[in-house]
RNA sequence: GGCGAGGUAGCUCAGUCGGUUAGAGCGCAGGAUUCAUAACCCUGAGGUCACGGGUUCAACUCCCGUCCUCGCUACCA
């Protein structure tokens, strides 16, 4: 871990511009890279806080193609969303740039040249599908075609939707390629790697011995895994026309894999930003005095923990990062967020439902954040932290104390007289926070952290109850001067320790206080006056408002909705395959049998062995159904079996057969059954 | 099945190098109070630290095994 760096970089994942953000990115990602650049910058820090849109790759060109619009169309579209939406949220980016820019295409192509001259590469020549009509390679996701092991027509290139399987383009049958129909033929093609075997001894000094301890369990015991099981080499170029072209003789039409590009867009963005401002961009990535921090989700680990590093190494001239802080995963009401499924709180849309309570949801998401194992968002989680903690606690104290400073001096901070005993443990206490709240900050406890910026609220209370102004104004006005400006001063403290967490209220505190920045991190504990008397603050208004239940109903309704449209949609019948003739249903032999002994595949999790009485014999048939029944509760069940069907091993047992199932509506399966009394085994289905 | 992370109060989570009575916030119950958005403040109840072994004077903590959740990965003829 760097100490007393000069300057920092830091860096939040780049956002894919294939559809809009939800809180789940902004949990995740977002609001903890804010928290800290925001707190650096009250530390007086040199932060340069960078992020912007990653806009290659495939899914964006599928993406176009199914909406009929140009893939620059698509990222126009999603750029903007996402660019407001971190506005909106107060996310202080310093630049937010995009990977599709001219400085962007030329760092990447510029650090791949120099890599490749280098002899940092390897290339290779292999085999892969290719569109003669158009001209083109086709990645995987452009490929469809009958699935090899369920039989779906329309299974994709690198998975089948039907039955979940992993595949290879080249192992589906009836190969068709979704640009022109066409069917594709193996071609050969040359790529480049980047050996990341060659790193391994250097990743493994500096992560596994170099960060065991400051590291946070989930990345470190990853990057272990990926390190212990070998490293190989990884493709670093692509068969496409969406992206950057890769910039070597003999490469025409090839483009750098999204992967390559998109972690470059950091130093891109750097440089646009120096640019703009006047600065030199290279201390912030190749200085050693420089923090280099990456914000990320955890499913982004190992591109930054071993690829990205990889190349950086290997270019030479680069910092490493000192850290890279990843989260968990955000759940919404106990299901995973889904964009497909619409399963999500959007950020427009939460703005409409709620405007101006940004605050609010970076409140409840930080104090709910997934920093060690996935967390769960609820609409009743979300009300009750604002109004039990920051209508409560936070809005309350403010409230209280300039209702009074109001009340009894015109707004005008009073002059103290002499502190009491409690007056200076209070303020002493408080002192202490500052250094509190920054040692969980800077060791990435954001929860820690906020809570302990909610301590200093709940000091203030504790302060104004046990001090009673209300009740000593009656006899000792001049002691309760004392009181207010102690109270005041808690206030101040809090509209510079919040703002990390809560820029938005921060502000509104300030002007409410009539000290808007005035007042740096330190100051807080080095300042004896942080507001002073003869200061006038202005008309209180409350912080923040109660939300009530009909609000939050209303948002579980909506939620309700789109899981009712989704079962709805689940249920629609897929249209009617080709016509067969009744030749070709002759051809199976489907039986009647009966499940005569059924266990578990040694080391698979999905797969049951049985033995089933067909009635012709007792064959053994492999069926994936482990994961919705156990072997001794389908023991005598009467199934439908194909018998004719060619045998063939799973996992080194022989299936002879295929039994026939079908699924309800939680997707669970369920067998055709003839279970009627006196259906015998072996009874033909026709 | 392999790998990784997790399992601590009703809920969300801390718990450092093994060391007295396992903590916090929210929720709940009771009390006090009226400056404040029925808010604040005080007190309390609530735990077989997933389970079973082991090491140790001493285990939430270290070791072995089992179960459960999540992610990656292999396997649903």
């Amino acid at each position: 871990m760097l100490q007393n760096p000069k300057r920092y970089t830091i860096t939040a994942a780049l956002p894919y511009t294939n559809g809009p953000i939800h809180i789940g990115h902004l949990a995740g990602v977002y609001v903890p890279a804010d928290i800290y650049s925001r707190y650096l910058r009250l530390q007086q820090k040199d932060v340069a806080f960078i992020c912007g849109s990653d806009e290659h790759g495939v899914a964006i060109s599928m993406k176009a193609k199914k909406e009929g619009i140009t893939p620059q169309e698509v990222i126009d579209k999603y750029d903007g969303i996402i660019r407001k939406s971190f506005v909106d949220f107060g996310i202080s980016f310093d630049n937010y740039s995009r990977t599709s820019s001219k400085i962007h295409h030329d760092t990447a192509q510029e650090f791949f040249r120099k890599l490749y001259d280098n002899g940092d590469f390897i290339e290779e020549v292999t085999e892969q599908l290719y569109d003669a009509k158009a001209d083109q390679f086709l990645a995987d996701r452009f490929v469809t075609g009958t699935c090899p092991k369920c039989g779906n027509e329309e299974a994709y290139g690198d998975q089948c939707e039907k039955c979940g399987s992993t595949l290879n383009a080249t192992d589906l049958i009836n190969p068709k390629s979704t640009i022109t129909g066409e069917k594709p033929v193996m071609k050969e093609t040359k790529h480049w790697f980047l050996p990341l075997n060659r790193y391994q001894d250097f990743l493994s000094k500096w992560i596994l011995e170099g960060h065991k301890s400051d590291w946070k369990p989930n990345v470190y015991g990853q990057v272990k895994s990926w390190i212990d099981g070998g490293l190989e080499p990884r493709a670093v170029t692509r068969d496409l026309d969406w992206g950057i072209d890769v910039p070597v003789e003999g490469a025409e039409g090839k483009k750098l894999y999204v992967w390559f590009d998109a972690p470059i867009g950091y130093i891109s963005a750097t440089k646009e930003w120096a640019l703009r401002e006047g600065m030199d961009w290279e201390p912030y990535w190749k200085s050693d005095d420089t923090k280099l921090v990456h914000f990320i989700g955890k499913d982004n680990i190992v591109f930054h923990c071993i690829i990205f590093p990889a190349m950086l190494k290997a270019e030479g001239t680069y910092i490493l990062p000192d850290n890279v802080p990843a989260n968990e995963f955000l759940n919404l009401e106990g299901n995973k967020l889904s964009t497909s499924k619409n399963w999500a709180v959007w950020l427009h849309e939460y703005l409409e439902d709620f405007p101006d309570k940004q605050d609010v949801l970076r409140y409840s998401l930080t104090s709910n954040a997934p920093e060690t194992k996935d967390n769960d968002f609820t609409w009743k989680d979300f009300q009750a932290r604002n109004n039990n903690e920051l209508v409560a606690i936070l809005g309350n104290f403010i409230n209280r104390v300039t209702v009074l400073t109001h009340k009894y001096y015109e707004g005008f901070v009073p002059t103290p007289n002499e502190f009491s005993e409690v007056d200076q443990a209070t303020l002493t206490e408080l002192k202490a926070y500052p250094a509190v709240i920054a040692s969980s900050i800077e060791r990435y406890r954001f929860r820690e952290a906020l809570g302990e910026m909610m301590n200093v609220a709940r000091l203030g209370n504790k302060y104004l109850a046990d001090e009673e102004p209300w009740k000593m104004v009656k006899t000792d006005p001049e002691r309760v001067k004392t009181q207010m400006y102690v109270a005041l001063q808690i206030a101040a403290a809090l509209s510079v320790l919040s703002e990390p967490f809560l820029p938005f209220t921060s502000f509104k505190l300030k002007k409410m206080l009539n000290n808007a920045g005035k007042l740096s991190w330190n100051n807080v504990n080095e300042l004896d006056e942080l507001l002073p008397s003869g200061n006038q603050i202005n008309q209180a208004e409350l912080l923040f408002a109660k939300i009530e239940d009909e609000e939050i109903q209303k948002q579980i309704d909506k939620l309700e909705a789109t899981k009712t449209a989704n079962i709805a949609e689940n249920k629609k019948a897929e249209p009617q395959k080709e016509l067969i003739q009744f030749d070709d249903f002759s051809k199976m032999d489907l039986r009647v049998g009966t499940i005569i002994e059924a266990e578990k595949m040694p080391k698979a999790n999905k797969l049951l062995v049985l033995k089933v009485d067909t009635g012709i014999d007792v064959r053994t048939i492999v069926s994936g159904i482990a994961e919705s029944f156990k072997p001794e509760d389908i023991i005598g069940k009467k199934v439908t079996v194909l018998v004719n069907l060619a045998p063939r091993a799973l996992r080194g047992v022989e299936s002879q057969g295929m039994i026939l199932m079908t699924n309800n509506a939680e997707g669970k399966l369920v067998f055709v059954n003839p279970d009627t009394e006196g259906v015998g085994n072996g009874e033909t289905i026709n």
